[in-house]
DNA sequence: CAAATTGGTATCGACTCGATACTAATTTTA
DNA sequence: TAAAATTAGTATCGAGTCGATACCAATTTG
């Protein structure tokens, strides 16, 4: 009965594919494709503990299989190194190679946006930014999916002293530029 | 150096990846992709001057060879109609089938993303959706793109009398509810 | 210590997608 | 008005996604 939530779907739904579009082109210049650019920018920001071949499967939402061909894909092309964990000798640890860096680097993926954004009045950003994060983890809790959220929004996540900081769940110190990267077991303070 | 901006972004993107993977779960089990659902829903609000191959191309932002692929595949399975123009027999018409319109109404795309922003507020939402739409607008006058709106949000509309509306571009009646559909010369009247 | 689970890879088939090449109908232009 | 250019659409090719299935090796459970 309520028409602003279905029009606030259908505008997500088209600035999605706009986006898609988008990155479509850009990256296509380079021979990839937009779920290339979705992998290497989750793994710009995954922490230590989310930098596995089966976490970005679950941020992505596709299956392990699948994403292992994308991995090969990005691997073959220099623009990631996969290396064995020590303690858990099947688990594969990812991160962006110097390449791979400078390409996102390179590449600006949000300016585009942030012109399309400069007339509008931060209180409507900020609503804006408000009701979709809570509509987030509404969708996400509903099919058990994980947040991925940065862990100083993390309900494991605790304040140690001025710098240091302490994951309550993995029983871990973390640094403060950690408590800013995104982690596959992160819960919402809000959702506590 | 403005972060929400880049956080709506991000929840966009995120959102926008969400609302994909759903599709996939949901229509993947009658053998489709999210692509096929995509042209289905813009059949179903398309306008007699919209309802064709290039301009589902447009709104999907893929090439027209690609979409006579998807087109050619959503015939086969009988779920939309494909026939000559009258006047300019190179065009060809687009429209949902019986079957069609039957599987669109069965799934309800839109009731999860109902609950998940039932708490919102409706003062955020209206906020939320104005900057989406201010967003999505500007991002479709940078590359050229077309808006995609409905007929009532357009310069070209004009209301004759109580019932009928009139297109100044078209030269044509258009019907009450006719006015509500999405037609691929939209020209928002705020852009004007 | 054997069984079950977990993390990852390999292969297959259906499909997307851009690029290219093509046909037919319409519009422009010389 | 006839030839050239444009427009709408289709066909084909190759690289890649994606789920499903099958598989292997390391770890955890019983």
């Amino acid at each position: 009965m309520l028409k602003n939530p279905v029009a606030m779907l259908q505008l997500v739904e088209r600035l999605g594919n706009l986006i898609r579009a988008e990155m479509r082109r850009v990256i296509g210049q380079e021979g990839l494709q937009p779920v290339h650019l979705e992998a290497m920018l989750f793994l710009n920001q995954a922490n230590r503990f989310s930098n596995t071949p089966q976490s970005l499967a679950e941020f992505l939402g596709v299956t392990k299989g699948t994403v292992s061909q994308s991995l090969l894909l990005l691997d073959r092309r220099g623009l990631i190194e996969r290396y064995q964990d020590e303690v858990d000798r099947r688990v594969v640890r990812l991160r962006l190679s110097q390449q791979g860096e400078e390409m996102l680097e390179a590449m600006q993926p949000a300016s585009l946006w942030q012109s399309a954004t400069r007339n509008i009045s931060a209180n409507r950003i900020r609503n804006g930014v408000s009701a979709l994060r809570e509509t987030l983890y509404m969708l996400q809790s509903y099919n058990g999916a994980r947040t991925f959220g940065v862990c100083n929004t993390c309900i494991y996540c605790q304040r140690k002293s001025q710098r240091t900081h302490h994951c309550a769940l993995f029983a871990e110190r973390l640094s403060g530029p950690e408590t800013r990267l995104v982690c596959r077991e992160h819960v919402p303070k809000s959702a506590a």
